[in-house]
DNA sequence: CCCGTATACTTGCGACTGCAAATACCTTGC
DNA sequence: GCAAGGTATTTGCAGTCGCAAGTATACGGG
């Protein structure tokens, strides 16, 4: 491709994209979610491990576990939690070891493996959950109105994709 | 601490959870963005990756130096592309094997390293840029309209952290 | 009943990550 | 002009990830 050296490189890729998103249109915004999303999750995380010892991708699956009523097939929870089914498949494993979690097959379906928490595990989760949540009231959700969180929700629900993993 | 067994699990962390955040208020936003986000990059990364061969980590590199006028800094580059400064090292160093950067040190200090597209990077950056922000344009401004947009923007930008990788 | 295909999950693999320690250089105070 | 402490970057390391391929089970048509 013919590049223009005499014009700044900067302009000239912004050119480029002007074509597909006039005037840069919905950059800022794509790039504040970008910067928001990965500041605000190493916060969360960092002060949940230090905090509380658990990492924020454990806590996730045992809070996802307690939502879906305490127990969740694989595929399930590895969509819940919007990873892929073979991280799940280490993450459970990496619980079962700890004791937070435990791994039966599912009566219905012999491919089927359900997790569930274990005693140990709606105890962690006891522990943890109020200051993950004391994290996200304080980081996120207290430095929004109702409105702002309403009309967050409503737009980022609408870019949303429903596509899973491998 | 004491679990009442009695109760249903999901309502029970509930209610634990309400004690910092009444009523769950703020968790569905919250929830939006772990799941918008998670979903929006999935694509985009598999896209790009797909119609150019370019990973969505190396783009991202090429594109925040055509942003900074064609090269800066390891450690302005790590912030910018949200990463820590040891994987922008690791980064930067593919890079220079596929000849998309070059690495020369800073005139006044000669600690620092500058990292600097080169015209095969102008040109990668030229082939992709446009299909990445085909990307974003389809799957995230287009759902959205000006408003919408702008009030995104808006409230990410309050919850955005400042902090910086180790 | 059995074959072909679809689904549920796991494993081999290669690659990427961040943290902490190490290295190299700058800067300030004296 | 030099020692002490700060800054810029890289490396050792251990951990995690997703993809593709593999195993095991379910199911539908003949």
């Amino acid at each position: 491709m013919q590049v223009p050296y005499e014009t700044d490189i900067s302009t000239f890729v912004e050119r480029l994209v002007a074509h597909e998103l006039p005037g840069g249109r919905g950059l800022e915004a794509w790039s504040s979610l970008l910067r928001a999303h990965a500041t605000l999750l190493r916060q969360l995380e960092t002060d949940l491990e230090r905090e509380t010892g658990l990492a924020l991708a454990d806590f996730d699956v045992l809070a996802q576990l307690a939502n879906g009523g305490g127990e969740l097939r694989m595929t399930e929870l590895a969509d819940r939690a919007l990873i892929s089914r073979s991280g799940m498949t280490r993450r459970v494993a990496r619980l079962v070891i700890e004791g937070l979690v435990r791994r039966s097959s599912s009566g219905t379906d012999a491919r089927g493996v359900v997790v569930a928490l274990t005693d140990a595990g709606v105890a962690r989760l006891s522990e943890t959950a109020p200051v993950h949540a004391r994290g996200v009231a304080k980081l996120f959700v207290a430095r929004l109105d109702d409105k702002e969180l309403a009309a967050l929700r409503s737009a980022l629900d609408k870019v949303t994709l429903d596509c899973s993993f491998g």
